[in-house]
DNA sequence: TAATAGTACCTTGTGTTGCAAGGTAATTGA
DNA sequence: TCAATTACCTTGCAACACAAGGTACTATTA
């Protein structure tokens, strides 16, 4: 039982989910769980098995740092935070991220 | 020699060109090589080996319907038009576009 | 204390997509 | 007639999202 607009929605967001993921990071520090509650309050579903590999392809690029941390409620959390070469990835997304709006704007028109 | 900044707008972009291509013949039919040019106008390069089976996957979707026509300059053209199906995904590909621009808001504010 | 539920982590395999790097065919002009 | 131009298309590859699994730790409860 597939659903077309789901299909659409899915292949939008393509290459959009990582600019999310650092603009959430780049306020605070999050683990993956957390991340996914804050993409789903924003209207953007995303499952785990999309997440986790993203999460760890960004680290080894270097755009983000992660600790452990002890949870009082479940297993140990793994907190992600962004690193400078981060930010600056982001802000070139910033950049990418207006001009796709404005091409969008501009072919509407 | 790999451009960072190329490598963000092209993984940024990934699912979009579908919507921008159903907008450009949303309002006029247009054969490839002219949709192109109007893709670069709106700061979205896009190359053949990207377009071409794009058009062809949305032609056997139904989206897309196209007739061939002679040209005064060069070989024959294959003019695409949208379908009735293709303005009703544009529909939708509207709707998931303002999510997506509602998303990305809210995770900036 | 054994079993269950809940939370959090991760991997594998598949399908889709964009792109680089090729190629074919028709027309025109030198 | 042969190069340039325009227009079409294909193949192989890499990146990505997702479905569908799985492991491990903690708390609850029977």
């Amino acid at each position: 039982m597939e659903n077309i607009s789901d299909n659409v929605r899915s292949q939008m967001r393509k290459g959009v989910l990582e600019y999310c993921i650092l603009s959430i990071l780049d306020r605070k520090e999050a683990y993956a769980s957390s991340i996914l509650e804050e993409l789903k309050a924003a209207n953007m579903i995303v499952v785990e098995g999309t997440l986790y590999p993203l999460l760890i392809r960004e680290k080894n690029q270097g755009l983000l740092s992660y600790r452990w941390e002890e949870s009082t409620q479940g297993p140990p959390r793994k907190y992600y935070c962004i690193t400078e070469k981060g930010r600056g990835q982001l802000r070139e997304m910033d950049a990418a991220w207006q001009e796709i709006v404005e091409t969008i704007n501009t072919l509407k028109k």
